[in-house]
DNA sequence: TGTACATCAGTGAACGCGCGTTCACTGATGTAC
DNA sequence: TGTACATCAGTGAACGCGCGTTCACTGATGTAC
């Protein structure tokens, strides 16, 4: 054969990778096939060789983009000082740098109300991406049980999907700090401050 | 002239009134100008008698979406005892009545993503409606100075934006109403339940 | 060792389709005389 | 009062374009003999 063995096995993955960043920087319906493909460096044709449809592509990417992000708060967590594990998450997803580059972010924050939108199909393969995110984050979340970390995972992500899309939305630096700050006060202080 | 004097700045309103509707329901690209026309019962056509384009269309039902969600929260929040408005405001927005209908619900917990990637252009003339939106609810929230509770709008809104915004990615009931359920609770009463 | 053939990842033209937008037209009514 | 014309909100065919997808083809290499 003309290439290696694992050429193609690569490729695929270089595809699956671009597509996980293209998906968070433009959205999905704002992703073309072809735009992934120029990414990947290949002409659009061949897409099909990998992949039965951009649908197919997404569910994968979509894989991809939660291991990616719960890998990077996992890595923050652990290298933080025991008991203040999830603070250090907590810090990391609320700062500007996260806020600015949504393709190597969270996916939620990015593309949960297009994800509410997909088929039923869609939602049900990347339904277990979700729960094994939450499960690897809630571990790191405040609570003695289970349920009680798992409650607490609800509501620190829900805090910081919305502080993050509100601040996206905001073009003022100075607002969008203001947001990220108040949220990560609150969930760090409580309203007391 | 073959209408009524006020026709035209009626079929227009329906027209905003309509695409407010749709691009809450179907985002901002998932809504053509030709699905908004034939919910107002109208052909494509004579769209451009209305609006210069779909852009502008987009400006005037975003401020139409802020300002029909802020007239209902506030109604919420006036009708409810002194003293715990906001709170009233929380259970309100955090029903699944809300959840599942983004239609009539916060432009920001459907559209935040995809507005964040609109145009310089579009979001500074969205902007006085996002101001606008918080200033008539951080009225209602808690804090003794117009800063803390701009801050407490942020926090308490960010919190209920992920939160729904979470949900609706959620085929199960059972698990929506836990997010919604632990994202108010942590609102009205904090982490220590 | 040399030649003919098979393989298959990637190419790029082409498909049907829906999009945003334009435009010549319609037809009910108001106005001018 | 009756007739000819002007108005203009709305119609629907048409435009160029980018989309997801298909397909005949390429060309470098491995395999068969």
């Amino acid at each position: 054969m003309r290439y290696e063995r694992e050429h193609k096995a690569n490729t695929r993955k270089r595809i699956v990778e671009d597509a996980a960043r293209r998906f968070r920087l433009e959205g999905l319906s704002g992703s073309s096939v072809a735009a992934v493909m120029r990414d990947t460096g290949l002409t659009h044709g061949g897409f099909y060789k990998h992949f039965s449809s951009k649908g197919d592509l997404l569910i994968e990417s979509m894989g991809k983009a939660f291991r990616e992000t719960a890998g990077w708060l996992v890595e923050v967590g652990q290298q933080a000082p025991a008991g203040s594990a999830w603070k250090a998450i907590v810090t990391a997803y609320l700062s500007l740098e996260h806020v600015d580059h949504p393709e190597n972010g969270c996916p939620l924050a990015v593309l949960a109300p297009e994800l509410a939108r997909s088929s039923r199909d869609v939602r049900a393969r990347i339904s277990d991406d979700m729960v094994n995110y939450r499960d690897q984050l809630a571990r790191f979340m405040p609570g003695r049980r289970t349920a009680d970390r798992e409650r607490a995972f609800f509501v620190v992500f829900s805090t910081m999907i919305g502080a993050v899309s509100l601040a996206r939305v905001i073009s003022d630096t100075a607002v969008r700090q203001r947001i990220l700050r108040a949220a990560r006060n609150f969930l760090l202080n409580g309203f007391s401050r």
